[in-house]
DNA sequence: TGGAATTAGTGTAAACTGTACACTAGCTTT
DNA sequence: AAAGCTAGTGTACAGTTTACACTAATTCCA
């Protein structure tokens, strides 16, 4: 096999785009570069896959290293392998993202973590490299996934109010929602267990605190559910025959 | 930039999962591996990315030395990079899928098209290295965006009966459809010409032709129209205020 | 040549899902 | 005790999906 090597001997690398959720807003941790080339931007944090490394554990190794999380929710997103892409040479890069509970992260104490910071998804302009595009897949990416899935929770703490689950959403989604519907909705889905507790130490009236019953989902999972948002958990009401499927 | 080539030396490769539609049945082009590992195996098409090479340009050219096409609907899907999963060394591949004109493709005469043939997705079993899992990862984005996307015309002649759509949609989500609805659906879009002409050589009524809009659909797109199979033309009835948007 | 065989083509009603919308409840602050 | 703030809740209408069965047009064959 000797071919190997003769055709792509250029750098190979993951970017993980992490994304987290704080004071109403989509976040996401940027590095600032301190060498050539885009020395002073702001680019998405990513290092070279190891020879005998799996693409998702180079993924997880670059958050680890950032944030000191493991556990943390991964998605693969797409690969970027323009020619021109690096200006020092060829590097293709398999982008990721991570979607982690931004009040569990604590600076680490490397010298990477230490030019990190959080900035506003809708925000972030003129990154190095190509890494805005490479932020909007992902972000769109994210956009899909959360209408097609309960990944919200992910970013949130353990605890939290319907009002907060609903302005993750409305992060996210980029537009605003009904608060009735969306309760309804998020509701029907019978993945949120009621803590029968409530908030404190706020101005108003305090809100109940909800958990996601990571447990039920799974069970879920595995027994081959699609689960999208969609779907509800109706009581057998008119079971009415159906032969076929239908589109949409 | 001395560090390239220090973490990642290895093989870097695109595949390019070719689909087909014939039969009733829809088909992908497979490679009879004529040398080791796994000599005598079906494969999925791919080669190496040169160095000066976009990955999408790879991917094209992959399709074009198999069947001598251009200009074909590509999509890439994800990229497999398992340590383990070239038992000669590190390979990492790129993962894209084209949606090709059966009835377009002629054999090629490279040595390596001499070697290609059509198989039904549904019987393929026992492929090479890890090509199972990536021909099912490619089927599963095909089945998402034909629900997403009219990309279904790209797999039909230039003109075409609403049974042959219907059937092409069928076999590709796996599920019977129901013909009124089916119709209904399609023809909402308002993408479809209605070509004035019926089909020949049947032998019993035949059925209306008809293509696809494609400028039509493009122009929709350029308008930033997301296009879901979904959205139906109506025509401005009770224009109710509206004015927050809502999940799902 | 007429009837059998075959596929094309068509509409409606009921169920379900999505959307718009406004008031009362409960807590804190002054 | 009133003002300020956010939590929490139901209903009606619009739109979409689904189930379902007969007539129409052509060829084939006896």
């Amino acid at each position: 096999m000797n071919e190997f090597n003769e055709y792509f001997k250029s750098a190979f690398t993951v970017d993980n785009i992490i994304f987290g959720f704080d004071e109403g807003d989509l976040k996401v941790l940027l590095i600032n570069r301190g060498e050539e080339p885009y020395k002073g931007k702001w680019a998405l944090p990513g290092y070279f896959v190891y020879p005998n490394e799996d693409l998702d554990t180079a993924a997880k190794r670059v958050l680890e290293e950032l944030t000191g999380l493991q556990n943390v929710y991964l998605e693969q997103v797409r690969t970027f392998g323009a020619v021109s892409r690096h200006p020092f040479g060829r590097v293709i890069t398999v982008a990721y993202f991570s979607l982690i509970k931004i009040s569990h992260y604590n600076i680490q104490p490397s010298s990477i973590a230490k030019k990190a910071k959080w900035h506003s998804v809708s925000q972030v302009e003129d990154l190095a490299f190509d890494h805005k595009e490479i932020l909007g897949a992902c972000f769109n990416r994210l956009k899909w996934l959360v209408r097609s899935r309960p990944v919200g929770f992910e970013l949130l703490p353990p605890k939290f109010t319907l009002t907060e689950l609903q302005h993750l959403y409305e992060a996210i989604l980029e537009t605003e929602l009904d608060k009735r519907n969306f309760r309804k909705k998020i509701l029907s889905m019978n993945l949120l267990i009621d803590l029968d507790e409530t908030q404190e130490g706020v101005a108003h009236r305090p809100a109940r605190l909800y958990k996601f019953d990571k447990e039920k989902y799974e069970k879920f999972l595995a027994e081959g559910f699609s689960f999208e948002l969609k779907e509800s958990k109706k009581k057998e009401k008119k079971p009415r025959k159906k032969v076929r499927a239908n589109l949409a």
